[in-house]
DNA sequence: TGTAAAAGTGTAATATAGTGCACTTATCCA
DNA sequence: TGGATAAGTGCACTATATTACACTTTTACA
């Protein structure tokens, strides 16, 4: 999964959810500037970061063996 | 998954490929000091540098629902 | 068990992620 | 369609991730 899917996942996931940007950042502690740059993919998030953004929408991140042709 | 989860999967995952942290640290392009504090669970690596990592362990990070109890 | 390879670590420099502020632009719906 | 809310952005500052170098400690095996 590349950052830019990533980002695309968080961002599906808070628009399901019906919270705005700003509702995401207050509940992660992540500040507004980040969840900006991290949905438009203009960030390179840390992992703390990263983990903080997607607790909040029931998201959580795993390693996987990578499959062929993907 | 939390960050020592994936450091663990990061160090299991290099000791079957029977390879060094100098190894990977050239594979993947990051330094050997960067693997190995991430190997210890003392990093909070960008996702670049952990997407360059798990690469050529053949791993890749993925989003999923959290799931209940986990 | 001596030795070489691997792993771990302190320090300091550099690059860059995270942030707030102020502002602009886009979206939306009454 | 006007106004309110949400989203996007330039700038400048702070915090911290990444790195090389030099060194110590641990591991493994001939």
């Amino acid at each position: 999964m590349t950052e830019l899917q990533i980002s695309q996942a968080i961002q599906k996931r808070r628009k399901f959810l019906k919270i705005t940007q700003k509702d995401l950042a207050e509940i992660s502690g992540a500040s507004v500037r980040t969840v900006k740059a991290i949905e438009k993919g203009k960030a390179n998030p840390t992992l703390e970061i990263l983990l903080k953004v997607l607790e909040p929408l029931g998201l959580t991140l795993t390693t996987e063996e990578r499959v062929r042709n993907e």
